[in-house]
RNA sequence: GGACGUUUAGCUCAGUUGGUUAGAGCAUCUGCCUUACAAGCAGGGGGUCACAGGUCCGAGUCCUGUAACGUCCACCA
């Protein structure tokens, strides 16, 4: 096989996974005598597209995946996708709005469902087929969808289970309410925006004459939503407040509308707040809510699901139930206006009436649908409810005591705070695209809920002609992702994948779902899955969470803001018309349009190289410091590329020396100096990448491994085979060449969960080579490298690095002296220790190459030498021959500030050993080494100091 | 209002239970097309570790406080 000149990773990478897939390489060994390792991928959004989060998650992922997988474990990477409710049903909405003037009310909702599951078919292998360009090893087999006919049957009997034990109800109470979407969401779906906003200051004028203390005739209520009013039942003051005591009872004229409304105490009116009288609207303000609750209050519900004003109210009693006899008329001016509008000409009309005292400027935080986009109303409704509270406890003990960790581990905070005051989960949506939830009405409004209807019949003894009508409504998509890593191994069904597999190994996710999804999944996995003694079993063992992708900024990527760049744009590289195109397409506000082709041009004259899967992951995981977010910098990309290019010379030059062929091991005695100590560094090497892969420290496996194959490897090793290679004995030749494979080959098992594809191609050529080649020709199933066979040796190490310091004192001086490079200089070393000769004697052909010298000679204590430029070596002194290089001015000089610095150094080292405090306290080996220190900056100081007087004595 | 995080070289970031003179990549400067690699090689410059106190023989690291930025939660008449 032949490697060509340059690295071109679009060459193979597609090939590569390609054979491994077909191959079925993914699949578990189902080998139970090894320890399982599992993973279930967080399911993305079937219609969408892999973004930089993504591949940030999925690398990391694959690269225990494959870690584990090599180390010989039954490995699974669970994937599929999730349907995604509110999210894809709004992008078939908007499609279907965009081409053919419609909304889904107009296909009706079986229509619209068949159109959803096209839209699925169409592009529901995009996000699959980027994660085959990402490398991504999950089996793809087992994939499933959440809206499968598995994965259904687990949402059903979850549902049916929880519903029979009397943790799922259904109530009537306030909820946010998307207008935009006609749906209710969970509290964790609204975000709080600040606004700036007003205040109105409204007069309520008292019914039958009734004056406060201070003889006015009003009450003043300020709100920040006159609208409401209309849904006014009461206007509260505080108990204790002394303004309004005496008006406690009474009644006041509701503005606008007429209807007479009671004073009432309660606590909720906060008397240094506002004026002191809040209005109360138990069906629009959840504050209100819980007042209308404690005071019996009727409840008033003026908003249509689209937030426009009803055209007549509907009445309800504290329960909930229908109250006919409240009289609530909705003036007719406001009848079905937007809810904002109706705001502007109720403000107009208070005005006109001279009951708006003034309006004042107020910053509020509003809240809005994270999907939809606009404020949600809360709304009285009819919706369904897990009671979390009872869920709760097990998964927070879980967490607390152990058997689930979160890594970093400050996200447990996070977790606590939330799920101590754990609010029951409304898990309605009226919505069309999702599971319908298994619950029947009869006539007289009785739920049923079970299955399916004929179970309904049976369960409930209903004779056939009992008319049952289905809940319209759909499930939280949160629901089935709850159920994820037991659903897709089969449950409800007792399989062997779920004894297998589960608990799964490790959550690999995003901050931004602990609630939404961790916290939910811990809730109901620990419910219904219980190990073999009858203990709840956790979902996962570890969670690791990742922070944001954002860019070179600091911003978070969105489309809207037009700085999303495609992972896959990364790996193939795109032209900037086409980023440009990319960036613009579909954009909800096309005015931006503009401004964004503008700054990206900017940003990417040239559009984005090409880099390679290999590279991305790479630089994903270099960033992924814990618990940060990233920054996005396309420059570290860019030089992970040419690690990845260095890899491919690299093992150019070993083929290139070696030759494709079989290689034998050679005896330990035939290793030379070099070979010795390049093992010795792998062991090392070794030790310190699967340290950082078992403790998540993906950064650090990344910056060993560069460090390993980049900084010894290549800057040393391979400069150490040059010569044996050029003028070896045959003998020689042998053991260096099978040693330059040999740790090529591991390096390449070492990196394969990172750099997957590169590792493939290196290691199919190196590893028959050696005779490590397997069945199916793949890394991917060869041993990780565990340091068996790899001796430490520190005598090999030690020599070594005498050597490198050498080497670069020589080139030091060579700098400085402003020496030619391809000058060959005779270098004299003075003050060494036998050791230290011996090891620059016997190697001096490593040195000749390296440092570009001719001869060193060893000189004496004291014996005469030509003048020279010296530099200190340790205890030593390497020393040139001035003679053409550099005159003896600009060399004292060099010496006399080496003098000032050393001088400084010894100073504070004396300083610091003559203190008795230290001496005393600090641990003996702290001492002994600010001794050796001291020392050493003495010799070298004597050294300079001799120097120089040699130096001004000419 | 509560909690958490961040602040280290021009940029993006490492820095372990406190221990000699604080590191990497990129950028920059100098010199090299040296038969694996110019996507490279060799060498250099660049830091008051946000600020103020404290503990300690010794603080980037521990404690207290301050500031800036960020995130989450709660509240908002």
């Amino acid at each position: 096989m032949d490697m060509e000149k340059t690295y071109q990773p679009e060459n193979f990478e597609s090939g590569i996974y390609k054979k491994w897939e077909e191959e079925g390489l993914f699949k578990p060994s189902r080998d139970t005598s090894r320890p399982s390792f599992s993973i279930a991928l967080p399911p993305p959004n079937v219609t969408g597209s892999l973004h930089m989060g993504h591949a940030f998650q999925q690398t990391i992922m694959d690269t225990l995946i494959r870690y584990h997988r090599m180390k010989g474990d039954n490995t699974l990477w669970q994937c599929g996708t999730d349907h995604a409710g509110i999210a894809t049903q709004m992008v078939v909405e908007r499609k279907l709005a965009r081409e053919e003037h419609l909304t889904r009310h107009d296909l009706g909702r079986e229509k619209f469902i068949e159109r959803v599951w096209k839209w699925k078919a169409e592009s529901g292998g995009n996000i699959t087929r980027q994660m085959r360009r990402l490398g991504d090893s999950v089996d793809w087999s087992r994939e499933r969808f959440t809206m499968d006919e598995g994965l259904s049957r687990a949402v059903l009997e979850v549902f049916v289970r929880l519903y029979d034990e009397g943790l799922i109800y259904r109530g009537k109470r306030l909820v946010n309410w998307d207008p935009k979407l006609r749906t209710a969401i969970s509290d964790l779906e609204v975000e709080n925006r600040d606004v700036k906003g007003h205040m109105w200051y409204i007069k309520y004028m008292f019914a039958d004459g009734v004056k406060t203390d201070e003889g006015k005739d009003y009450l003043m209520v300020a709100t920040t939503r006159p609208e409401t009013l209309l849904g006014d039942t009461a206007i509260a003051v505080n108990p204790s407040d002394p303004r309004f005591k005496s008006v406690v009872g009474k009644d006041v004229i509701l503005p606008l509308v007429g209807r007479r409304i009671p004073i009432i105490a309660d606590i909720h009116a906060d008397m240094t707040t506002g004026t002191g009288c809040v209005k109360i609207t138990p069906a629009h303000d959840f504050n209100d809510y819980a007042v209308g609750k404690r005071n019996h209050l009727p409840m008033v519900n003026i908003l249509t699901e689209d937030a426009h004003i009803r055209d007549a109210a509907e009445s309800f009693d504290d329960a909930g139930k229908p109250l006919p006899g409240y009289d609530a008329p909705i003036p007719e001016q406001y009848r079905g206006l937007d809810r904002f509008e109706a705001r502007d000409r109720m403000v107009e009309d208070l005005n006109s009436q001279g009951l708006l005292d003034h309006i004042e400027d107020h910053d509020l935080s509003q809240p809005f649908g994270d999907r939809g986009g606009v404020p949600i109303e809360p709304m009285l409704t009819d919706q369904w409810y897990v009671k979390a509270s009872v869920l709760g406890k097990p998964a927070m003990e879980a967490v607390r005591d152990g058997r689930i960790k979160f890594v970093p581990k400050q996200y447990e905070n996070m977790y606590f705070s939330w799920m101590e005051n754990l609010q029951d989960w409304c898990i309605s949506r009226q919505l069309w695209w999702g599971h319908r939830i298994p619950a029947w009405y009869g006539k007289d409004g009785k739920v049923y809920v079970a299955r399916n209807e004929e179970e309904v019949r049976s369960k409930y003894k209903l004779s056939k002609d009992v008319e049952l009508t289905r809940d319209p409504d759909v499930l939280d998509t949160w629901f089935s992702s709850a159920l994820w890593t037991f659903s897709t191994l089969g449950w409800p069904d007792d399989t062997p994948e779920l004894r297998m597999f589960h608990p799964t190994s490790v959550l690999v996710t995003g901050f931004d779902i602990i609630f939404f999804w961790v916290a939910r999944m811990i809730m109901m996995t620990m419910h219904f899955i219980k190990d073999k003694d009858g203990n709840p079993q956790v979902p996962f063992k570890t969670v690791y969470v990742t922070g944001l992708i954002r860019d070179e900024e600091g911003k978070k990527m969105s489309k809207s803001k037009g700085n999303v760049i495609d992972p896959l744009d990364m790996i193939d590289g795109i032209g900037r018309d086409g980023l440009i195109k990319k960036r613009t397409a579909n954009m909800m506000q096309p005015q931006m349009a503009e401004k964004i082709a503008k700054r990206t041009a900017k940003q990417f004259p040239d559009g984005i190289a090409a880099h390679g899967t290999d590279a991305l992951r790479f630089t994903l995981c270099a960033l992924a410091s814990n618990g940060r977010d990233i920054n996005w910098d396309m420059k570290r990309l860019d030089g992970y590329r040419n690690f990845c290019n260095k890899i491919w010379n690299a093992s150019r030059f070993a083929l290139m020396n070696i030759g494709e062929r079989k290689l034998e091991a050679p005896e330990a005695s035939a290793l030379s100096l070099a070979d010795r100590y390049i093992r010795s560094k792998l062991k090392t090497a070794i030790a310190e990448v699967t340290e950082a892969i078992e403790s998540y420290r993906f950064d650090n496996l990344a910056s060993k491994l560069y460090e390993f194959f980049w900084n010894e490897f290549c800057d040393w090793y391979l400069e150490f085979c040059k010569p044996v290679f050029r003028n070896g004995t045959q003998e020689q030749k042998d053991a260096t060449a099978y040693t330059l494979c040999d740790v090529l080959e591991t390096s390449m098992r070492l990196a394969h969960p990172v750099m997957p594809f590169i590792s493939e191609v290196v290691w199919k050529i190196t590893a028959p080579m050696l005779g490590r080649g397997n069945a199916q020709g793949t890394v991917m199933v060869a041993p990780y490298p565990d340091g068996k066979g790899l001796e430490e040796d520190k005598e090999a190490e030690a020599a070594v690095e005498w050597l490198k310091d050498f080497t670069v004192s020589v080139r030091n001086l060579r700098a400085e002296m402003k020496a030619a490079p391809s000058k060959k200089l005779v270098v004299y070393l003075r003050g060494a220790t036998e050791d230290e000769i011996r090891y620059t004697t016997e190697n001096f052909s490593y040195l000749e190459n390296l440092a570009g010298i001719s001869e060193v000679k060893v000189a004496k204590e004291g014996e005469a030498l030509p003048p020279c430029s010296s530099k200190p070596l340790r205890k030593a002194e390497v020393l040139i021959p001035m003679k053409g290089l550099v005159d003896a001015t600009s060399e004292i000089k060099r010496l006399e500030e080496m003098e000032k610095k050393l001088e400084g150094n010894i100073r504070s080292g004396e300083a610091r050993l003559s203190n008795q405090a230290f001496t005393s306290k600090a641990p003996a080996k702290i001492i002994e080494g600010a001794k050796a220190q001291l020392e050493l900056n003495r010799a070298q100081l004597e050294k300079v100091k001799s120097q120089l007087s040699e130096l001004r004595s000419i």
